[in-house]
DNA sequence: TAGGCCATCTGGTCCT
DNA sequence: AGGACCAGATGGCCTA
């Protein structure tokens, strides 16, 4: 008899696994809704976001982790990334619909951000695109390293506004990682004051 | 229409 | 024993 074949047991055990099989589902069913709350909080910390499409579940998680991996770099060499950098940092390991998506909002010609394989069916696409006029020199574009030690975080609070789509719905992404900089910079300017943060 | 994504169910395993 | 977690299966919905 397989463990799982009931046929030999009696009415009330059948019974009794199933309203315990029930109430599994039913813990089941809300520990995945937890976890799609908890991944929808996660988009709202991600800098692209759209009106009419959310991302999916491992688009999401992708796409996390490269921005954690776009600010480590920023924090590393304390310099922001031309667009064009940025785009590549997040898009990497994304699926091509995700990836063009990125490319619109970020104003960036999706095919400078495929795969290489993908990449060779473009191959009379210069390798470093250039970067619209507007981008290029980007009326609030500020080097991290340039803010003075006594300039206020409300000064220094300048992200880079061109890597957001004019459509963004929400200001919450934009905020957060103006905080950030914000962060790096009070972390720049004075390391000490963090070395006994602990979350 | 095929493929991607999702919600749900289910049985197995591990932990308390 | 019962709950949490996991992975596989399944069917529905949507989009390119």
């Amino acid at each position: 008899m397989r463990p799982t074949d009931t046929s030999n047991f009696a009415p009330a055990e059948i019974s009794k696994r199933k309203i315990r099989r029930v109430k599994a589902n039913g813990r089941e069913r809300a520990r995945m809704h937890g976890l799609n709350d908890a991944l929808d909080n996660l988009r709202e910390y991600i800098p692209i976001t759209t009106q009419h499409q959310k991302l999916s579940k491992i688009e999401t998680l992708r796409l996390a982790r490269n921005y954690i991996n776009a600010l480590q770099q920023m924090l590393q060499t304390n310099e922001q990334p031309t667009p064009l950098e940025y785009a590549h940092t997040l898009a990497n390991g994304l699926s091509q619909t995700t990836t063009n998506m990125l490319a619109n909002l970020l104003q960036v010609q999706p095919r400078h951000l495929l795969p290489p394989s993908q990449f060779d069916m473009f191959s009379d696409a210069p390798l470093l695109p250039q970067h619209p006029q507007h981008l290029q020199n980007p009326p609030h574009h500020q080097n991290f390293s340039s803010g003075s030690p006594t300039s206020s975080i409300s000064n220094s609070c300048s992200p880079p506004q061109y890597y957001y789509s004019p459509n963004q719905p929400s200001a919450a992404p934009l905020q957060a990682t103006c905080e950030l900089a914000q962060y790096q910079q009070m972390y720049l300017q004075n390391p000490n004051r963090f070395s006994s943060y602990s979350p």
